[in-house]
DNA sequence: AATAGTTAGTGTAAATTTTACGCACTAATT
DNA sequence: AATTAGTGCGTAAAATTTACACTAACTATT
């Protein structure tokens, strides 16, 4: 007979002591991968940590006040002056002692550097970070001030605690929820079709056929021609696109094929 | 120009008051959508609450020595019984005062009946829930005990606090998933084709031919053909499968198409 | 002004995959 | 014997994916 406990009813915390009330929830963080494309490469945009040589993911954590989607658009508000951008959750960390295990090193000079007197409090601080991922228009960002930094994919140095994590598993999330994401998002508001394929080969690792893909893409009719052309090459130049937003919703419900 | 705020820095939490420390992380639960399969319905597992007229789903908190999937596998166990099943996360739900917002009438209910002197602080608990869901073999707990309850997915009565949204969720996920998800968990041991192919059909409201399913799943070769026969029908009786596991786990790396 | 070099833009045919379904055979129930 | 449903083969139609070659427009060079 398999044993079955009998706390079947459901438990509830002790109430906390709200005297020293904090507004934010302790123990919990939203932790940001910022992409953004630019010629062949999807970058992350770091973030400096404070007078060290480390770099980090854009983080905060989430005041009791704010949905956990407000606590990420703030926290990039906060943190990189971006505003009003797709903003998708991708995955939720909480191994235990995360921020211990990884980098201890790091962690440490991080620790010296901010100048406050946490020692060991920090390994039980944001025990669970709720990751989220945003599509961004890169012109729009950059150039970078010094404090921040757009990274490639493939050059992305150590972070702080399990932040690469954060960055692969956000990059596996893309390419799976593709066919759904407005990924467009992450192109200026006209870009060329070639800027788009680019986009979809640099995401994927594969290369698609120019006509094939342009015939691919204009099926879904969200792709609106302008009358403008991209000038300056030593060729000729290509035509420039805009997205029509309602069609492209409606594409992406059913999703975009490739 | 665009303004960029200053607080560039990681910000570090206070540390708490680790006097009256609890092992559990306040504030944070793990909910579990438990998928079983019976017949051609799909169905969750419902847990009725103690004294009470109402059902959530199991729940409960995440202690600061397990990770998340951990606490997902042990809160299974505590509270039905089942272990060692697939888990997977699919959602983080923080919205503002979700469990004060949602069945205000069932929440006072339950905080009544729960019979502890708590009365407000329930909408600063558990602010923060990580969804996983499980596929069980929906045999291997059933008969259900009187407190726990297989329901259809059609047939979900309101639950309490948000926990409709998890079953809504988690449904998205389990569809969106589904080439890369081991469904056959969901099966018995020893299964037919044509349980199988049920399954599939359930999950993805569509029907398939019969031969070309048969087709399509013998590709893989993951599918063991047994000597036996499941008799009992007025008809010829189907033959039982069971799964290669390393087949069927290389097969869904690359995931099943259907 | 002519030319070379580069990339853009476009349609059609072949190959492959998916879907639909026919048929012969089997093995149980009633 | 009639009925019901599974197994396993095949084949044809439909849909989707892949392969492929030329002309056009611009810049830079001479």
């Amino acid at each position: 007979m398999r044993k079955i406990y009998t706390n079947y009813y459901i438990c509830f915390h002790q109430p906390r002591n709200m005297s020293n009330q904090n507004i934010n929830i302790p123990e919990v963080s939203v932790d940001c991968v910022i992409f953004g494309f630019h010629a062949t490469d999807l970058k992350v945009l770091l973030l400096k940590v404070y007078d060290s040589e480390y770099w980090s993911l854009p983080m905060g954590s989430v005041s009791r006040k704010e949905s956990l989607g407000m606590a990420a658009s703030r926290v990039l508000e906060e943190t990189t002056g971006i505003g009003n951008v797709f903003l998708q959750q991708f995955q939720t960390f909480g191994a235990v002692d995360r921020y211990k295990y990884y980098s201890k090193e790091q962690t440490k000079a991080v620790l010296e550097s901010s100048k406050k007197e946490v020692t060991e409090s920090l390994s039980y601080q944001s025990t669970i970070s709720i990751g989220y991922y945003a599509l961004v228009d890169f012109e729009k960002i950059a150039p970078p001030f010094k404090e921040y930094q757009w990274c490639a994919i493939s050059e992305i140095p150590n972070l702080l605690f399990d932040h690469n994590d954060f960055v692969d598993m956000a990059l596996v999330a893309l390419r799976k929820d593709l066919r759904y994401l407005p990924i467009a998002k992450l192109l200026p508001e006209k870009f060329t079709l070639r800027e788009m394929q680019k986009l979809y080969e640099t995401i994927l690792d594969r290369e698609f056929d120019r006509r094939n893909f342009h015939k691919l893409l204009m099926r879904y009719e969200f792709l609106i021609k302008l009358p403008e052309k991209r000038k300056g090459g030593a060729n000729k130049p290509p035509n420039l696109y805009k997205i029509d937003v309602d069609k492209y919703e409606t594409a992406l419900q059913d999703g975009i094929s490739y």
